[in-house]
RNA sequence: GGGUGGUUAGCUCAGUUGGGAGAGCAUCGCCCUUACAAGGCGAGGGUCACAGGUUCGAACCCUGUACCACCCA
């Protein structure tokens, strides 16, 4: 084996190998265990954020997978509407085709041969990441499978009266030119103006003061044009007199009513507020109530139109209010209207003043530009009725939340829910099953045929299909049943389905979790998964969230195979839009990665991640972290080569030859006994920090640090049996192969890797540890007296070691030690390790002392009662002993103080319960002793 | 404005039913010891955000405050 762990070359080897024997495919035997993969974007690249989320996955999976569970893991990508026709457009773009030039069906083509480009490179990366995906089952959302599903669904609600078409406000994206749900929308505080508006009164009407006019405050000028009425609070004394009486709206001329509406904040501006029901949401709820008319001015790129369209509160088209806007705007640019209006007011002396004023503006998440409420015909899920039972289904446990918080984040949006806008004016996407007749008349079926048929349409009436596609959350709500063959009764779906827990971040709870949740239990009626597992958002060092735009993100690849500065630099700010921010991010990326990022390959990167995983939000990845877990990788591939260097070619015990187990072997096997207990409960609580750490602890701080040094003696030393190293040696070879499966669901490639060569060595056959069994605690093995002996072994190692260390006595110099005041127990176990602790603390020799024996004088270190001594003649300085003694009485002072205190105190004797008591008193029982043996030895060497 | 989470060693974080504050990294000292210098051994370092309360006893339970983060309006 190399002197160092190199996992380049193993990884590669290992996932080809798996992948091609097909172990990463169900078994088909035992109790069925599946993980559906929230569906990564097609056009990106796997971040952070999934390579952590992946990891916890494969982790589950072959957890469960060893555990004899019929193992199911799919994979595959949703379509991302938005995001990918951004994409490709920009693509055609560069070469000054829009997709309309284009044509629907070619722009189609081209997303698609967009899609197999980038979809093969989210595959590459899950693969290096270790991930047993089975990839014969990998699904995309616009699959033929998926897309039947999808019209099913649709056409399903629809009869259910669970889906309609209707005109209302959404949010408009002026940029993208499509609708977008409320999830979609970003309210950013920005800083903004509040401007106070004289509104002249009609028809010679005067206010309390006698003023001709009322001031109304808006923070967005340019919607006046749309304006429909004013409204005042009912209780608001100011204008009581003026409700029913009316306003001329200057520039447009409009005569609008003032009306009353609790909505109106007495406190805020000057209580009075202009009404744009077509052009804000509170507004149009105001609308509703004092059935005001929807005047919208606005074009599909947040342009003022030439004549502003007038409809009713019911969507219906008013033909009695006139239209007409001012000249001068149309076709003049939201922003652009805005200048220009507040310049006209100010002309006119209707420009009161301007505050400075913070207010939330909605942006689009994909877009980043200003939001528009704006009046449009779409689709939308009635989702009251759907709710319902989704709510109940995470009340009555049958779909469970870890960590269980996130069920109130669940349960308050479910319960205050809106209905869901799925249509959008894209190409890309699941095309809206419905067709229009020239009539305007809406018929939904499967297809047109089943529409002609189903509603006995002449053939030869002319019917044209809806040009809107659905959200990309609409078909990823079915993923876990859509992609297993609904609605097809296929025997995967019953087999796989529900799914047995879902592993998602929660910034999407709401986008998708709730939405599967409501989708499948409706078209299922069975929950889409039993748990839901939550974990935190992986954040740059700095906690900053890894963003392309912030030019901190990390490639997970990039971490497993390094990267040089250079390389990383033009990664980062490739694609800028703006030279400025690539000259920042290129900076701060110099700064954080000097040298570059190097190699620490995939182990370690997922180590890194589980022992991350907490049950906190945020997730602040430090690279120092992941240099530690590769130090580990090395570790355990270097005890392997100390155990290799010693059993290889050697009658290591496997065929039943006799053995005799030390000391130190009936340790090591009842702690990892324990270690796979703690391990196994961590994963199934989800707490892989815990798993992490328990498995680090033990083969670093337990195997490797104590037991392989405990070995050594055995191994080495003539005074052993050949019982006695055959049994240390089977003890090493069982103990590592057996924690190579512990660790594998966690480190897939380097446990595989050396798995290999241990596991014949115990007489174990099988092609690869992922299909070998996982380790369960055998309760016999657990040796408490083993356990509390090693216990001592160490403390006396220890003890001298700390002498060593505090009077700088080099390790290479072999020094006598004496063990004084000890009692039968101790003096059995001196007899049965004196060998190993001359070993262990390189000791010249070690005496025992009878009561009656008089020591030298020696540093002291105490093992319960027993006395460790070095004598000190010629190693040890007098006062820097003295010091060592003083710092450790005063550390027992201080703790008997605080114990009797506490005994002294009647209350805590007589209410706490009798055997914290008891542990106290013999706290201080002990510290006593130990310091009146300590005070005495210091005495003793100040006399000196 | 409403809600959620957080505040523990220099940094990143654990801390179980309330009963002697822990890990990794970093720091300091000593060591190239025949598995590993990506290592070994030893050491230092905390008013558990603050203020009250409950309790014999609080990092933990309750109330309030401050600050940070996120979600919603």
């Amino acid at each position: 084996m190399e002197k160092t762990f190199n996992p380049s070359e193993i990884e590669t080897r290992w996932y080809k190998t798996w992948e091609e024997n097909g172990y990463f495919k169900p078994s088909g035997e035992g109790d069925s265990y599946c993980i559906m993969i929230p569906p990564p974007n097609v056009t990106g690249r796997l971040h952070m954020g999934h390579a952590f989320q992946d990891t916890i996955m494969d982790t589950l999976v072959r957890y469960h997978r060893m555990k004899g569970h019929n193992t199911l893991w799919q994979a595959g990508c949703d379509h991302a509407g938005i995001a990918t026709q951004m994409v490709v457009e920009r693509q055609l773009q560069a070469q000054n085709i829009t997709r309309h030039s284009l044509g629907r069906e070619a722009f189609l083509d081209k997303v698609w041969e967009w899609k197999e480009e980038s979809g093969g490179i989210i595959s590459q990366q899950l693969r290096r990441m270790g991930n047993s995906i089975d990839w014969t089952r990998e699904r995309f959302t616009m699959d033929d499978g998926l897309s039947e599903a999808v019209k099913e669904v649709f056409v399903r609600l629809h009869e259910d009266d669970l889906i309609y078409r209707g005109k209302r406000l959404v949010n408009w994206d002026p940029k993208l030119h499509t609708a977008i749900s409320d999830l979609e929308v970003e309210n950013k505080d920005e800083k903004g103006s509040l401007w106070h508006f004289r509104y002249p009164l009609a028809n010679g009407e005067k206010t309390a003061e006698g003023l001709d006019y009322i001031i109304v405050a808006t923070t967005r000028p340019e919607t006046m044009l749309g304006d429909s009425a004013v409204a005042v609070n009912p209780k608001d004394e100011r204008y009581q007199a003026l409700v029913g009486k009316t306003i001329l709206l200057p520039l447009v001329n409009r005569e609008i009513p003032i009306v009353a509406d609790d909505y109106v904040d007495m406190e805020f501006g000057t209580g009075c507020v202009k009404i744009t029901p077509a052009h804000d949401f509170n507004d149009y709820e105001v609308g509703k109530r004092h059935n005001l008319p929807l005047i919208n001015i606005l074009t599909d790129d947040a342009s003022i139109l030439a004549t502003a369209t007038v409809y009713n509160i019911d969507g219906t088209e008013n033909n009695e209010i006139d239209g007409s806007l001012p000249e001068n705007y149309a076709g003049l640019d939201r922003f652009a209207a805005r200048k220009q209006i507040i310049a006209e007011f100010d002309d006119n002396g209707l420009l009161e003043k301007i505050d400075d004023h913070g207010l939330k503006v909605p942006r689009g998440d994909r877009s980043g530009v200003v939001i528009e409420p704006y009046l449009t015909d779409q689709w939308y899920v009635r989702v009251a009725p759907l709710a319902g039972p989704a709510i109940k289904a995470v009340e009555d446990g049958d779909i469970e939340f870890v960590p269980k918080q996130w069920e109130n984040t669940y349960f308050a949006w479910m319960r205050d829910i809106q209905d869901w806008c799925i249509s959008r004016q894209l190409w890309w996407g699941h095309r809206i099953p419905a067709w229009y007749d020239n009539e305007g008349n809406v018929y939904v079926g499967r297809d047109e045929q089943e529409v002609r048929s189903k509603h006995q349409l002449a053939d030869d009436l002319v019917l044209r299909q809806d040009e809107d596609v659905l959200d990309t959350w609409f078909s990823s709500a079915l993923w876990t049943f859509s992609t297993l063959g609904w609605p097809e009764e296929t025997p995967e779906l019953k087999t796989f389905h529900s799914t047995d827990v879902l592993v998602t971040g929660f910034d999407i709870i709401f986008f998708w979790v709730a939405r599967m949740i409501m989708m499948t239990l409706k078209f299922k009626d069975e929950v889409p998964f039993k748990k839901v597992y939550v974990h935190g958002l992986v954040r740059d060092a700095e906690g900053q969230k890894m963003s392309k735009s912030k030019g901190n993100v990390l490639d997970p690849i990039d971490i497993i195979d390094g990267i040089e500065l250079e390389e990383l630099v033009t990664k980062r700010t490739g694609g800028m839009m703006q030279p400025k921010m690539a000259a920042k991010i290129e900076k701060q990326t110099r700064k954080h990665f000097p040298e570059g990022i190097s190699s620490y390959g995939t182990d370690a990167l997922r180590f890194t991640f589980l022992s991350l995983a907490s049950t906190g939000r945020d997730i602040k990845f430090d690279t120092s972290r992941l240099e530690g877990y590769r130090n580990f990788c090395n570790k355990i591939w270097n005890a392997t080569r100390y155990v290799l260097m010693n059993t290889e070619d050697q009658d290591n015990g496997i065929n039943g030859e006799n053995v005799e187990l030390s000391l130190a072997d009936r340790w090591i096997i009842s702690r990892l006994q324990k270690t796979i207990d703690s391990v196994n409960k961590a994963v199934e609580e989800f707490r892989f920090d815990h798993a992490s750490q328990a498995l680090y602890e033990f083969i670093w701080n337990e195997y490797c640090d104590w037991y392989l040094e405990l070995s050594k003696p055995i191994l080495t030393s003539d005074e052993f049996s050949a019982e006695a190293k055959r049994g240390t040696r089977r003890t090493l070879l069982q103990v590592l192969e057996t924690t190579l499966r512990v660790a594998h669901p966690m480190m897939p490639y380097i446990t595989e890797e050396i798995w290999q060569q241990i596991a014949p060595m115990v007489g174990k056959s099988g092609d690869s540890i992922m299909l070998a069994e996982l380790p369960a605690p055998a309760e016999e093995s657990i040796d408490p007296r083993a356990e509390s002996d090693i216990e001592w072994v160490k403390g006396v190692i220890v003890g001298i070691r700390n002498i060593r260390g505090e009077m700088n006595i080099s390790p290479a110099k072999q020094i006598p030690v004496l063990l004084s005041h000890g009692d039968d127990i101790d003096k059995q176990r001196f007899d049965t390790n004196a060998q190993f602790l001359i070993s262990l603390a390189k000791l010249e020799s070690l005496t025992w002392l009878n009561a009656e024996e008089e020591a030298p004088m020696s540093a002291i270190q105490l093992v319960g009662d027993m006395e460790v001594l070095v004598p000190m003649a010629g190693l040890i300085d007098k006062d820097a002993e003295l010091a060592r003694l003083n710092k450790e009485i005063d550390k027992l002072k201080i703790d008997i103080d605080r114990a009797e205190k506490k005994l002294t105190n009647p209350k805590f004797v007589d209410k706490a319960p009798a055997e914290v008591v008891e542990k106290e008193k013999l706290k201080v029982a002990d510290a006593k002793a130990a310091l009146a043996t300590l005070a005495e030895q210091s005495k003793k060497i100040s006399a000196l």
